[in-house]
Formats: structure tokens, C-alpha cells, sequence
RNA sequence: GUCCCCGUCGUCCAGAGGCCCAGGACGUGGCCCUUUCAAGGCUAAAACACGGGUUCGAAUCCCGUCGGGGACGCCA
């Protein structure tokens, strides 16, 4: 069975581009039924944010990736903290100098690069191969008798039996010493598989100045964890189908590393919109709501009479969670401004607040109080006046959203109610008057 | 500078010698629907970096050029 892992090191948020790698190695392990390891890389006690360890593990949590070993959970390798492995890397190290593989050097130990070639197959990119002579005699334990990267990595992964690394592009220069180091070690090396970056829109590397690149901050922005996970997974990797829309079993069921392309993926915001929309359409109302839930100006949305039926007449205009609250706006309180640049369009003609008043009247009488009826009511009265609908209906936005631009008119009135339609149509015709 | 990876529409992905005068998606334009805004339907524009080979035949293989990215730490 094979066994990944995924090994941030805390000195940052969990960004897009660990959050990928992360889902890689967890997609590839789900799918193969293996283990999905989790391992704190905080070797570096100067940049090292113990804080951080949190804000990874909930980043991934969100995203709904879960590990069989690591942090929390512990395992038959523990401690999956780096950490709290120093004497294992300090009693490795030394064990290479005994070899004769490496050696002292003022303070620090390196390792001893022979002469030769050093090679390894890529899961993406196929064979590569690496001269030694451009591989300097690393340091694999500091001076400070910490160990380097190369030396925990490795040492934990042999320990920790990974079979597969997935990991960022930018460790293929990285892997020659490692695979050096599995062969001091009388080691087979794991299989690599070094997936590509992902870059920013203008095609450098994703940084702060790029805006969002915290996973967390997606979802303050209401982005949906399926939307990201979905969009992400198809950054640098295809099903060989042209459907792009899954759901995470989905995803697990056709994820393979022959698939992941050889190039950098630039994160592409309006994409993931997409995704994000189209993920939000495929929620239940229940779980809809749940994820709406601590939203601001949402309080007693559960309780909103045709709940259902209002959040169907949303959905279409919601691209993300937070395109909700307003939206729901006018089925929760009675519109207190106007668009004054809708009222000057709309209702500039004097004789609107009349006509306005007859449509309050029929209204207010009219039977049943259905989307067909009041449409046919409406447009008969303009009808009678001898103006357009369009008119009296852009009215009849307006007093009952303040705004210009609303889902369907009668659809809106039913769900409104009688009695708010009637009380907004007054309002709206006495303002007016003003 | 040295080494490594990569190079198909603006972006993501498909294409693993003939099925490709290159396909899907996002975005963009147009049309339809329509009470506004969305959504939806239809439709259009849009790419094999360049130059040499190999081959009856190349987006697909080889070489070179150019371009992009990455690594060259007692960071990970």
C-alpha cells in the first residue's frame, strides 16, 4: 500500500500552492487505498511559527483533507513534529560520518557527493539525471547540530516508510542530493513525482502581492471548500475528459499522476468563481443554509417564511456565499432608500405615484396572490392607463427592493407577501410625494 | 553565471505519428429568452514559440534557437 506524505513546514499560512500539493498526495493515497501522513517540518527554529502549525491544519480541515498519521491524530511513527526528531537526525548523521560518507567541517557535518551521475524517474517529467559534479558537499547537519532539510527529509521518510513523494516543482533540484542520500543510507529511493508551480496572472510566482493566496482567506471571501478543491486538483492535472465539474469522490476515483502536466498553471480568479458557482447550485437547501450560517445580516434566516423558494430565485445570482446577504436583503426588512438614480428614470413622469396607488389597490384585493395573477393584473392596469408595463414594473422594483435590478418581479411579489407588498407600494407612493 | 524543468487559444485542460485545416472549459463578442440583473440556450473570434531534421505523413520523435519558470544556504 503506498504511503504519502505531505510535509509543510510552519512559516507561513497553508497558500494555494501547498494546498494543491497537499490534495495531490491525498488524492493519490485515497485513491490506492494507502495512508495519507501528515509531518511538521519545524526544523528551523529562526523562521519556524509554532502558531502557523494551527493555521495549516485548518486550512486542510476546511478543504476536507484528512490524515491517517500526524499532529492530533499520532501514529505508529511518532512524533510527526521534526522537532521533536532532532536525535534521530543527529544519530543518522553521524552514522554517515562512520561510513565514510560524510564528514566534518567546522562545526557542521556534509555530506560526501561522489563522482558520477545521479538519477531518478519522475512520475511528470520522466528521467533526469543529474551530474554530480555540480552537487556541492551539502550540509546535512548544522553546526548548531540541527539537520538540514535534505537530511530530515529523508531520514523521515525512510523511517516513516513513504513510498511516494509528490511535491512542488521547484524540489527537482533538491532530489539528486536526496537520492544521494537514500543510497548512503542503503536505501531504495520512494518514487518522485514533481508537480508544477502555480503562478500568479502575470506569470510569477504566487506571492502576497497577488492578493489572496492563504487558503483561509478563500473562505472568508465565500468560497465554497468543494469549488476550491475541484479547481485546484484540475490545476496542473487533467482527467483526459473534458468534464471539469466533480465532486471529491469523483476526483479520487479518476485522480493519476501520469496526469499532472509538465507546466506552470496560473491561478485563474474567474475560474474559480465558476467552479464556485457551480458548486453552490448543487447544495441542498439544508447545507446552503448551513453554510450561511454566521454570515452578517442573516440572523433568523432559517426561520424566513418560503425559504426554499427564496434561496432558488438566489442562486442564480450568487457566484459566492457572500453574494447572499444582500441578495436576501429585501425578504428580510422594508427598503428605506430609494436608487435615486432608478426613481429619476423610472418615475419621473407625475402621474407615476397613481398609477402606483392603483396597482396598491388591485393588489390589495386581488385573488389568488400568485406569480400569474398578479402579472396579468399588472399588465392589464398598465393596459387601462395606456402605459407600458415596463413601466409600472420597474416601479414596482423599486418600492419593494429600493433598487433597480431585483430577481423576477411576481416571483419576488409572491414570496413577499401580500400584505409587505401592499405596505411597500404606500411607502414608496408617499416618499414619492415628498 | 552554472544546472534543471517547461513551451497547444488571454487562462486551465484534451491531444501520446495519420481520427487535428487541433477538441472542451473559464473569460470575451454576438444572438435568443426577458420586467431589470443574473442564470440558461445558441453562436463567433481565439493556439500547436521559431528554425532545422526523421518520416509517405509531426502539435505529437530528434537537434538547435528563443522564451518562461525553478534551483544553486549551516531555509524548507
Amino acid at each position: 500500500m503506498p504511503r504519502l506524505r505531505f510535509a509543510p513546514s510552519p512559516t507561513g499560512y497553508l497558500h494555494v500552492g501547498g494546498a494543491r500539493t497537499a490534495l495531490f498526495n491525498w488524492l493519490y493515497a485515497r485513491r490506492h487505498g494507502g495512508t495519507f501522513i501528515l509531518r511538521i517540518e519545524d526544523t528551523d527554529v529562526e523562521r519556524n511559527q509554532p502558531e502557523m502549525v494551527t493555521g495549516i491544519l485548518d486550512g486542510l480541515r476546511w478543504l476536507g483533507i484528512d490524515w491517517d498519521e500526524g499532529p492530533d491524530v499520532g501514529g505508529p511513527h511518532a512524533p510527526y513534529f521534526q522537532s521533536q526528531r532532532l536525535e534521530r537526525y543527529r544519530a543518522a548523521a553521524r552514522e554517515l560520518v562512520a561510513n565514510g560518507h560524510a564528514f566534518e567541517d567546522e562545526g557542521a557535518i556534509r555530506f560526501k557527493v561522489p563522482p558520477g551521475k545521479t538519477s531518478f524517474t519522475d512520475s511528470v517529467h520522466g528521467p533526469i539525471e543529474f551530474d554530480n559534479e555540480h552537487i556541492e558537499n551539502f550540509v546535512i547537519l548544522r553546526s548548531d547540530t540541527h539537520p538540514t532539510y535534505h537530511l530530515s527529509v529523508v531520514v523521515d521518510d525512510i523511517d516513516m516508510d513513504v513510498t511516494h513523494v509528490v511535491r512542488g516543482d521547484d524540489h527537482i533540484s533538491n532530489t539528486p542530493k536526496q537520492v544521494l542520500l537514500y543510497h548512503a543510507f542503503g536505501k531504495t529511493p520512494p518514487s518522485f513525482a514533481h508537480v508544477p508551480l502555480i503562478m500568479g496572472a502575470d506569470k510569477q510566482r504566487l506571492s502576497k502581492r497577488h492578493g489572496a493566496t492563504s487558503v483561509m482567506e478563500y473562505e472568508k471571501q465565500g468560497y465554497l471548500p468543494e469549488a476550491m478543491f475541484n479547481f485546484l486538483s484540475l490545476l496542473g492535472w487533467g482527467t483526459g475528459s473534458n468534464d471539469e465539474l466533480f465532486t471529491k469522490d469523483e476526483l479520487i476515483q479518476r485522480f493519476n499522476l501520469e496526469g499532472i502536466s509538465g507546466g506552470n498553471a496560473v491561478f485563474n480568479t474567474e475560474k474559480l468563481d465558476w467552479f464556485n458557482h457551480r458548486h453552490l447550485l448543487r447544495l441542498t437547501d439544508q447545507e446552503l443554509v448551513a453554510r450561511l450560517k454566521g454570515l452578517e445580516g442573516l440572523d433568523g434566516l432559517e426561520g424566513l417564511k418560503d425559504l426554499s423558494k427564496v434561496l432558488s430565485l438566489l442562486r442564480p445570482r450568487c457566484k459566492k456565499l457572500t453574494d447572499f446577504p444582500d441578495q436576501l436583503r429585501p425578504f428580510f426588512v422594508d427598503p428605506t432608500e430609494y436608487d435615486a438614480e432608478g426613481v429619476k428614470k423610472h418615475l419621473s413622469a407625475p402621474e407615476m405615484p397613481d398609477h402606483l396607488n392603483a396597482l396598491r389597490d388591485v393588489y390589495a384585493t386581488v385573488s389568488p396572490f400568485d406569480e400569474a395573477t398578479l402579472e396579468q393584473t399588472l399588465r392589464s392596469l398598465a393596459d387601462s392607463r395606456g402605459i407600458k408595463a415596463g413601466a409600472l414594473i420597474h416601479g414596482t422594483r423599486l418600492a419593494m427592493t429600493g433598487r433597480m435590478v431585483s430577481p423576477g418581479l411576481f416571483e419576488m411579489l409572491v414570496l413577499l407577501g401580500r400584505e409587505r407588498v401592499i405596505a411597500r407600494l404606500a411607502r414608496f407612493v408617499s416618499t414619492l410625494k415628498k
